[in-house]
DNA sequence: CGTCTCCTTGACCGGCCGGTCAAGGGTTCT
DNA sequence: AGAACCCTTGACCGGCCGGTCAAGGAGACG
């Protein structure tokens, strides 16, 4: 049987600064991490650093990456070959929701990567796909009838504000589990305020 | 008559330092817009900055507070007394819409300040408030039966959330215009997506 | 054993950053 | 005039930051 390295090479150590990092950039800010504080949190040099990255902010950009196309799977795991558009939004949504409390410190990455214009290409892309996604749904359920003949890209970013709004407010800040506030954030998006 | 000083002081300056701090701070980021970045786009040396703010980080915490209040003071002023709670809503949801469209680069400047702790406090504050002004509308629809009986503090943030990711997309990013937004908005919040 | 490759070390570098301060200018009082 | 007050200047400081690199393991292979 293979034994746990002591000192991890390789992929292993690759994924051990990316941990580190994403977890220090989400608590204490991009900027405020110094390289120099997560080498030494890792106990090692910062040529380690600079041997598996060839800068810090190609380490976050490839944190990004990786965290969207992770919740994609997710979704599109969720969603599988669900035929109804309505309870595949559905799905997606609770898909993201559980992503969301899996992965509470990636909520502040995204948000601080939205305002650097540095990153914010590559927040963009991921979420242009996420609408791509979702917008299909929207159109579908609109010509089989089942919803509101509304702008379906205005429809899409609403179910994407609601989700996460509430990802951010009951999940990320307040520790609630996902699938509680799925349901909540579900039935506002297909039935609104009214009575 | 008076004629505009060529070198403003007092109130002047200030307001100076804080609108051109602002604008850096929200295309190019906190952090990357240094003191000398700021000072020096507006041709005045450091000791001024230093003479109206104690510190980077207190201008910042100055121009979130003030920023949020005057949101705040938009939405109530649209809303006056008006008695239908649904209507009060609307009118608020509105009101941010338009507010957002003209401090557009305020919205970068909430997005970073949620995500760093230092900040994070002022802006949970100011949500608070949004989160508490906005609950008793629909507190007071559910109670009236105009609304359906969900959980309030869900529902308000469900608004929030379509809110402000229309604002973002369309108004921030895309550069439309407050009001068409806030229709497609507010008819999502109130109906939802089904037909 | 030597050698080759892969990884690690940490002192070091240039540069920038937030913040200080002694000195002086401009206005407005007396 | 001259004193008092308010504002402005910009050189300067200590410290940290992202990034470099010569040197040196450690294991694999022959």
């Amino acid at each position: 049987m293979s034994v746990k390295k002591l000192t991890p090479r390789g992929k292993d150590r690759r994924r051990q600064l990316m941990d580190f990092a994403a977890h220090r950039f989400a608590e204490n800010g991009y900027h405020p991490t110094s390289v120099a504080e997560i080498v030494s949190g890792l106990g090692v040099g910062k040529g380690v650093f600079y041997w598996y990255f060839s800068s810090k902010e190609e380490l976050m950009l490839e944190l990004l990456r990786e965290a969207q196309h992770d919740l994609r799977r997710r979704q599109q795991q969720a969603i599988g070959d669900e035929p109804d558009p309505v309870e595949r939004i559905a799905l997606g949504m609770r898909a993201s929701m559980a992503w969301f409390a899996e992965n509470r410190h990636l909520y502040n990455l995204f948000e601080f990567a939205r305002t650097e214009e540095r990153f914010a290409g590559a927040m963009r892309r991921g979420q242009d796909v996420a609408v791509g996604d979702l917008v299909r749904h929207v159109k579908e359920g609109i010509v089989e009838g089942r919803m509101r003949d509304a702008d379906p890209l205005m429809l899409t970013h609403a179910i994407l504000g609601v989700t996460s709004q509430l990802a951010r407010e009951f999940i990320h800040e307040r520790g609630e589990s996902g699938d509680s506030v799925a349901d909540h954030a579900i039935s506002f998006c297909l039935r609104g305020l009214l009575a």
